[in-house]
DNA sequence: CACTTGACCTGTCCGC
DNA sequence: TGCGGACAGGTCAAGT
């Protein structure tokens, strides 16, 4: 699922309802790279209190008072909903997309001391959640390989078109789905955003003209901070903190819309593959 | 070496 | 209805 939208909404909402709870318990069914040891969750997850949860690329960080972080990545289909008692607590079963939590998609339970629990779900498995020190997050293998975030203030239009000299034969989608290159880009907000910019898929990085890499820029930009603004999508699997769907789906201009008009040019929108994803592009607009 | 293609998993949808 | 195949928001390892 989730791309960098959909984790920082994760993000805010899990600040506000996780900060300062303690962790009592936990249960899981061993997904990947957890727990790294079974001596590390005793000795530095359970009593630990949550004092911040963090976001880099599409990567969540929880931060915990033991100095040890959990990092998690939702990859596809992963969740992570937060449940408080059920009368009073966050999230009420009946707000949700989805139902009774546990379900049979949850991989881990984390039950804090005032009885409610956060729960991560991923029915395809492929996400992981390590528990590691705190001051080693920076040194995973995929925290020293990414990208720098996209929408940090300091990240100008130059920077961006000089970081995909790292890739010049490839195509301009590879590209930005490469998190080396930049953090955060998934398959729906690189087709949205080469469309706004009227750039096709295709194209080969060292064939974009300095002013293309400034339109893709600014239209990355302002697609991931509407997406933000929106809660994120959700075209099947994806949840907030609460449980609930985002609504940037409502707002997408090509991402699943193979058939319909294009929204500045009214030309069918249609739908290959390309990077070895389901890609959509207007025609017209993002010519080859 | 740079780039592209499978593999990892489960579930759903679509055509025969 | 049943069944096979394609496909799904991501990232690696293994191929070419």
């Amino acid at each position: 699922m989730p791309e960098l939208p959909e984790v920082e909404t994760v993000r805010r909402g899990l600040s506000g309802l996780i900060t300062g709870r303690i962790v009592k318990e936990v249960t899981h069914d061993t997904p990947k790279g957890f727990p790294n040891a079974q001596k590390d969750v005793e000795e530095f997850l359970l009593g630990a209190k949550v004092t911040d949860v963090r976001r880099r690329a599409k990567v969540l960080l929880i931060d915990l008072s033991t100095d040890y972080t959990l990092v998690i990545h939702l990859k596809m289909t992963g969740q992570l909903v937060y449940r408080g008692d059920a009368v009073f607590g966050a999230g009420h079963p009946n707000d949700s997309l989805i139902g009774e939590l546990p379900d049979r998609s949850t991989r881990v339970v984390f039950t804090f001391e005032d009885g409610s629990h956060l729960y991560f779900n991923d029915q395809r498995k492929f996400g992981w959640v390590k528990l590691i020190p705190t001051l080693e997050v920076p040194n995973i293998d995929f925290m020293k390989k990414v990208g720098p975030e996209p929408l940090a203030k300091t990240f100008s239009a130059d920077d961006f078109k000089t970081r995909f000299t790292r890739r010049p034969k490839t195509s301009i989608k590879a590209a930005l789905l490469d998190q080396t290159v930049v953090a955060g880009v998934g398959n729906i907000y690189a087709d949205e955003s080469l469309w706004g910019a009227k750039i096709h898929p295709l194209r080969l990085v060292n064939t974009l003209s300095t002013q293309e890499f400034k339109q893709l820029y600014q239209e990355l930009r302002a697609v991931m901070n509407l997406a933000i603004q929106k809660g994120g999508s959700t075209d099947k699997n994806y949840v907030n903190a609460e449980g609930k769907r985002g609504s940037y789906m409502d707002f997408a201009r090509v991402f699943r819309r193979e058939g319909k008009p294009c929204p500045r040019c009214g030309t069918t929108i249609i739908k290959f593959k390309a990077a070895g994803r389901g890609t959509h592009i207007c025609p017209y607009c993002q010519k080859s």
